[in-house]
RNA sequence: GCCCAGGUGGCGAAAUGGUAGACGCAGGGGACUCAAAAUCCCCCGCAGCAAUGCGUGUCGGUUCGAGUCCGACCCUGGGCACCA
C-alpha cells in the first residue's frame, strides 16, 4: 500500500479490474428489480468537454449506488453520429464525415474512459452504422403504410448556410437553430412524420410525467400550444385580378374569444394574407407597410412594447351575424402562420386590439360587463378580457350569457348560416425530416419514371450510405453518385433514380435508447432486452432538448406502440435536467468595440477588506480588465476547463467529487480552481487515514455490544450521516451527498476511543458512501483494508438502529421562539421532567416573567416556553 | 406580455414548519520547518467590551415557532411569444 495518494496508479488499477471481469456489463436477469438509467447521446465532437463530466459523473453516482442496492442497472453510452458539423469539417479538412466522424468518436471515447464511468460499452452505438440505421428506415416504410409519414409539397423553411429544409420548431427568431442564418421561404417536396396526430395524446399524457420537472413539463404544453376556439368565416366580394372571388369570397378567422363576437369593429390581416397581396395590387401605396411586416423583425423580443402598427386596405366584410360593413385593415401583429393569417379585432375586450383601434381611431364597443366594474373606452383595464365574472351585453339575443354558454350559443348560429364551427388549434406542426444534406439516414424511397414514388422493399434494407464522400459545401453530393443513385425500380424494374435526401438527426435520437436494450439484433429494430429493459427508469440530459428531442422521443414511443413493437405509450418514467457548468470570464475592449477575453490564469483579482472582489488586472500589464462575471464555458471566452489537463493534474476521482460538490446537480454550478483543490485534499486526507489505520482495520474483529462513550458518538454520528445521504441520494442531491461524506471523515479524524471493530465499521461505511462519487479511491481501499475484492459487488450499508439510539438527547430550549439554551435529557423523559429541567435554566428564567403561559414539547427537537 | 426557476455570510452552498449558515472555498491567527510546500490546530454572518440586539430580496399575514406556508410587490436567470 502506498504512503501517499497515487490516483494515477490507483485509478488505472480499478478501471483494468472492471473491464477484465466485465463488472459493468448488464444482463438482463428476471430475478434481480432492473433499473435503466441514461445520459442523452452526446455528438462526437471529438472534445470532451467539464460539462460532460459533469453530466456523465451524475449518472455514474445514480448508476453505481443502485447496482449496491441490489438493482440490476443498465447504463449505456454512444453517439449522436450523424450531422451538420461532420459536412462542415468535411469541406474544411477535405476529409470525409465519416473518417471524421469514427475518428472524434474514438478520441472522444479515449478521453471519456480515464473517468471510470460505469458505461457498459459492450452496447455502444453510433446513429452512424447501418445496423442503427436500417431501423430507421425499416420504421419509416412502417410509417408510410399507415399513414403517420407522408410526402406532401409546401412551403418551407430553407437555411441558405446549412443549405436544408428546417422543422417550424427549428427556427429560432425567424433563423435557422443552428446556423443562424435568416430563413428563406422555399417550395420543395418533403417527408413528414404526422406528430400533430398525436398531438391529443401527446398533451394528455404530460399529466403522467410525475418524475418529470415541472418546467419542462410546461414547456411541452406551450409548445403543443392546444387552442379551442370557434372558427368562421366573414363574406367578401373581393376579386383578384382575373375576376375570381379571393379565397371563395371569404375571410376565414380563429378566436378563443367568439362570445365578444358582437364587439368585432374591425378585422386585422396579415401582410402575406392574399387580401393584403389584392388590395397592395390595387393600391401600390399599402407595398411599403406589407414590405416592413415582411421584413421587419416580427419576432424580436422587444415586440412586446413596440407598437401595434397598421394600415386600412380599403377593403371590406361582412359580419356574418350583423351583417355590418368591417374595415379590413393590414396589421404588423397578425401571423401568417399561425390559423388563417386573419382575425376578428375586438378592440373593447382585446388588449392587443384595444391598442390598436386606439392608435388609428377605430371604433371601440363594450360588449362584456363585470359586476361592480365601470368601463371606460379611455384606458384598458385588465377585467375587459375576464372569461370568467364577463356577462354579455349589448350583444342582442346573447345578453346576459355567461363565457362559455356565449361562445357554445356564437358557434350554433354560425353552424346554423355554415358559416363556421367549433374549433381546435394547435401550435403544434408536423415534422418534416427531409434534408437536403449527405451525413444522415437516406430515406428509402426510388423515384421510378413509370410507377412514380416506390417504397424500397424491406429486404433491400438497409439502403446503405456511402462513406467516401466529401461534401465540399455545393450540396449533397450523393446527387452525383452514379452508384448510389441509379438502381432498378422494384416494381417494374426499369431504371429508376434513389431518393437522396436523408433523415433529420431527431430521427436518430428518438428510439436509440431502445436500441441500447437489444443493440446486436439483426433481426427486430427491438426485442426481448427493451421488454426487459424499458421504459426508462431516469433520463438524464440537458434542459435545452426540453422541447423538440423529448417531444420527438415521446411521438416515436407512441408510433411504435401503435405498430406493435412496444407495450409502453411513454418512454421515460424520470427526467432529470442537469444544469451547466461556468466559470469566471475576463475581457478587454479595445476602441472598436472588440473584446479580448483572458484566460483566468492570466488575471489577478483584487480584493477589498471583506474579501469582496472588486477589480481585476491582467498579470501582462497590471492594467485592468472588465470581470465579465460567470458565464457558460465557451473557447470564445478562453474559460473553458479540459477534462484531461484536470484528470492528469489530480486524478478522475478529484474531478468527479468536485463537480458533484459544486452545487446542485439541477442548477448551474461554478468552476473554482481552489474547489478542486479541497477535493484533492479530502481524498489525500482519506488515503492517509487508511493507511494510517490499516493494520487496525485488517485485523479487527467481529462489533459487541460493550462500547465506550466515545464509539457509541462516533456510530451515531456515522449512521446519522449516512441516513442522510441516503435521503441525498433518494433526490438525487449530489452535492449533500459529497458534503454527508466529508462529515464521515471528519467525524472519523475526530474519533478518540481504540475499538478496531467500530473503526471498521465506520470506515467500510464510508468506503461504500463515497464509492459512487469516487469511485477508484473506494476501490483500492477496499482491497487493501481486506473489506473484500470488489467494492462494486458490495451491498450498501443499511443505517443500524441500535446506533441511531440514544441513552440522552439534547432539546434546544426557546422562550417565544427565541434560543434560550439547551437541556440534556434521558430519550424517553416525561413530560414534566423536561418541562422542569427547561424553566430550571438560567437563561431562560431571566426572559421569563412569572409563570409560561404555555409549553410547546416537540418530541427529540425543542422546548418552546411561551411567556 | 405569458410560463418556469431562483433571491440565505466575502464566495459555492445547507436546512421533513422546530438550534439559520451544515459541508467546502477564501481569509485571519498559531504549530511544525533553516525556509518554503505539504500537513495539523484555532477563529471566522453583522453590530457590540459584554449582556444582548439584528439578520434568509421587500411589505403584510397564518403559527407557540416561518428561509420554509399564504397574499401583494421588487429583482435576477431561463424559456416562449404580436398564438387571437
Amino acid at each position: 500500500m502506498h504512503e501517499h495518494y497515487t490516483p494515477a496508479q490507483i485509478e488505472a488499477d480499478a478501471q483494468a479490474q472492471w473491464e477484465n471481469n466485465k463488472v459493468f456489463q448488464a444482463v438482463e436477469d428476471v430475478s434481480k428489480p432492473k433499473y435503466y438509467a441514461c445520459s442523452m447521446l452526446p455528438y462526437p465532437s471529438g472534445k470532451l468537454h467539464m460539462g460532460h463530466v459533469r453530466n456523465y459523473t451524475i449518472n455514474d453516482m445514480l448508476a453505481r449506488q443502485l447496482r449496491m442496492r441490489g438493482f440490476n442497472v443498465l447504463m449505456p453510452m454512444g453517439w449522436d453520429a450523424f450531422g451538420l458539423p461532420a459536412e462542415n469539417a468535411a469541406i474544411a479538412y477535405k476529409k470525409s464525415p465519416a473518417e471524421w466522424t469514427y475518428a472524434n468518436i474514438a478520441d472522444m471515447k479515449s478521453q471519456m474512459q480515464p473517468l471510470g464511468l460505469a458505461f457498459d460499452w459492450s452496447r455502444e452505438i453510433a446513429t452512424c452504422d447501418p445496423d442503427y440505421y436500417k431501423w430507421n428506415q425499416w420504421f419509416f416504410l412502417k410509417m408510410l403504410e399507415t399513414g403517420v409519414a407522408y410526402k406532401k409539397t409546401q412551403i418551407v423553411n430553407w437555411d441558405p448556410v446549412d443549405q436544408t429544409v428546417l422543422a417550424n420548431e427549428q427556427v429560432v427568431d425567424g433563423r435557422g437553430w443552428r446556423s443562424g442564418a435568416i430563413v428563406e421561404k422555399r417550395e420543395i417536396p418533403g417527408y413528414y412524420f404526422g406528430i400533430t396526430q398525436y398531438a391529443d395524446e401527446l398533451l394528455d399524457d404530460i399529466d403522467q410525467l410525475e418524475g418529470w420537472p415541472d418546467m419542462v413539463r410546461a414547456m411541452q404544453r406551450n409548445w403543443i400550444g392546444k387552442s379551442e376556439g370557434v372558427r368562421f368565416a366573414f363574406d367578401h366580394d373581393v376579386k383578384d385580378a382575373d375576376g375570381a372571388p379571393i379565397n371563395d369570397g371569404k375571410l376565414w378567422v380563429f378566436t378563443t374569444r367568439a362570445d365578444t363576437i358582437m364587439g368585432v369593429t374591425f378585422c386585422a390581416i396579415a401582410a402575406e394574407h392574399p387580401l393584403a397581396t389584392r388590395a397592395a395590387e390595387l393600391n401600390p401605396a399599402l407595398l411599403p407597410f406589407i414590405d416592413e411586416c415582411k421584413h421587419g423583425g416580427t419576432t424580436e423580443a422587444e415586440l412586446a412594447t413596440q407598437d401595434k402598427k397598421g394600415v386600412s386596405t380599403g377593403l371590406f366584410v361582412t359580419h356574418p351575424l350583423t351583417g355590418a360593413q368591417l374595415e379590413v385593415w393590414i396589421g404588423n401583429y397578425v401571423l401568417m402562420g399561425y390559423g388563417d393569417g386573419a382575425v376578428m379585432a375586438v378592440p373593447g375586450h382585446d388588449e392587443r386590439d384595444f391598442a390598436f383601434a386606439h392608435k388609428y381611431g377605430l371604433p371601440i364597443r363594450q360588449v362584456v360587463a363585470v359586476d361592480g366594474e365601470t368601463y371606460s373606452a379611455e384606458t384598458w383595464a385588465e377585467w375587459y378580457g375576464d372569461k370568467v365574472r364577463g356577462v354579455m351585453i349589448n350583444s342582442g339575443k346573447y345578453d346576459g350569457l355567461g363565457y362559455k354558454a356565449a361562445v357554445d350559443a356564437v358557434a350554433a348560429d354560425l353552424a346554423a348560416k355554415d358559416a363556421g364551427e367549433k374549433k381546435t388549434t394547435w401550435r403544434l406542426r408536423d415534422w418534416g425530416i427531409s434534408r437536403q444534406r449527405y451525413w444522415g439516414t437516406p430515406i428509402p424511397i426510388i423515384h421510378c419514371p413509370c410507377c412514380g414514388d416506390v417504397p424500397v422493399p424491406y429486404e433491400d434494407l438497409p439502403v446503405v450510405l456511402p462513406t467516401d464522400c466529401i461534401p465540399d459545401g455545393s450540396g449533397n453530393p450523393l446527387k452525383h453518385r452514379e452508384d448510389f443513385l441509379n438502381v432498378a425500380c422494384p416494381k417494374c424494374g426499369e431504371a429508376a433514380q434513389r431518393e437522396t435526401d436523408t433523415m433529420d438527426t431527431f430521427v436518430d435520437s428518438s428510439w436509440y435508447f431502445m436500441r441500447y436494450c437489444d443493440p446486436k439484433n439483426g433481426e427486430a429494430m427491438v426485442g426481448e432486452g427493451t421488454k426487459y429493459w424499458m421504459a426508462m427508469d431516469q433520463y438524464i440530459g440537458g434542459i435545452e432538448h426540453a422541447v423538440l428531442h423529448l417531444l420527438y422521443a415521446r411521438f416515436w414511443t407512441k408510433a411504435m406502440r401503435d405498430a406493435g413493437l412496444v407495450s409502453f405509450g411513454e418512454p421515460f418514467k424520470n427526467l432529470f435536467t442537469q444544469g451547466m457548468l461556468l466559470r469566471d470570464c475576463y475581457y478587454r475592449e479595445d476602441t472598436h468595440g472588440k473584446k479580448r477575453w483572458f484566460y483566468p490564469s492570466e488575471v489577478d483579482v483584487l480584493h477589498d477588506d471583506k474579501g469582496r472582489p472588486v477589480s481585476a488586472i491582467a498579470k501582462e500589464d497590471g492594467q485592468p480588465v472588465v470581470m465579465g462575471g460567470i458565464e457558460k464555458m465557451s473557447k470564445s471566452k478562453n474559460n473553458v476547463v479540459e477534462p484531461k489537463d484536470i484528470i492528469e493534474q489530480y486524478g478522475a476521482d478529484t474531478a468527479r467529487l468536485f463537480t458533484m460538490f459544486a452545487g446542485p446537480p439541477d442548477q448551474s454550478a461554478a468552476w473554482s480552481d481552489s474547489g478542486v483543490e479541497g477535493a484533492y485534499r479530502y481524498l489525500r486526507r482519506l488515503w492517509a487515514f487508511g493507511v494510517k489505520h490499516a493494520e487496525t482495520i485488517r485485523t479487527a474483529g467481529e462489533l459487541t455490544a460493550a462500547l465506550a462513550k466515545d464509539d457509541k458518538a462516533l456510530r451515531f454520528e456515522i449512521h446519522s450521516t449516512l441516513k442522510q445521504i441516503d435521503a441525498d441520494f433518494e433526490r438525487l442531491q449530489y452535492n449533500t451527498v459529497v458534503s454527508g461524506v466529508m462529515k464521515l471523515l471528519n467525524a472519523l479524524e475526530a474519533y478518540k476511543g481504540d475499538n478496531a471493530a467500530v473503526l471498521r465499521e465506520s470506515f467500510g461505511i464510508l468506503l461504500r458512501a463515497i464509492y459512487p462519487a469516487a469511485p477508484h479511491i473506494a476501490h483500492q481501499l477496499w482491497r487493501e483494508l481486506g473489506y473484500g475484492d470488489e467494492i462494486a459487488d458490495a451491498a450498501w450499508p443499511e443505517p443500524a438502529a441500535d446506533a441511531l439510539t440514544q441513552d440522552e438527547i439534547k432539546l434546544m430550549v426557546q422562550v417565544n421562539g427565541k434560543l434560550r439554551g439547551e437541556i440534556l435529557v434521558a430519550k424517553d423523559a416525561a413530560k414534566d421532567v423536561i418541562e422542569a429541567a427547561a424553566l430550571a435554566q438560567e437563561g431562560v428564567q431571566r426572559f421569563l416573567d412569572g409563570a409560561p403561559k404555555k409549553v410547546i414539547i416537540v418530541p427529540g427537537r425543542l422546548v418552546n416556553i411561551v411567556a
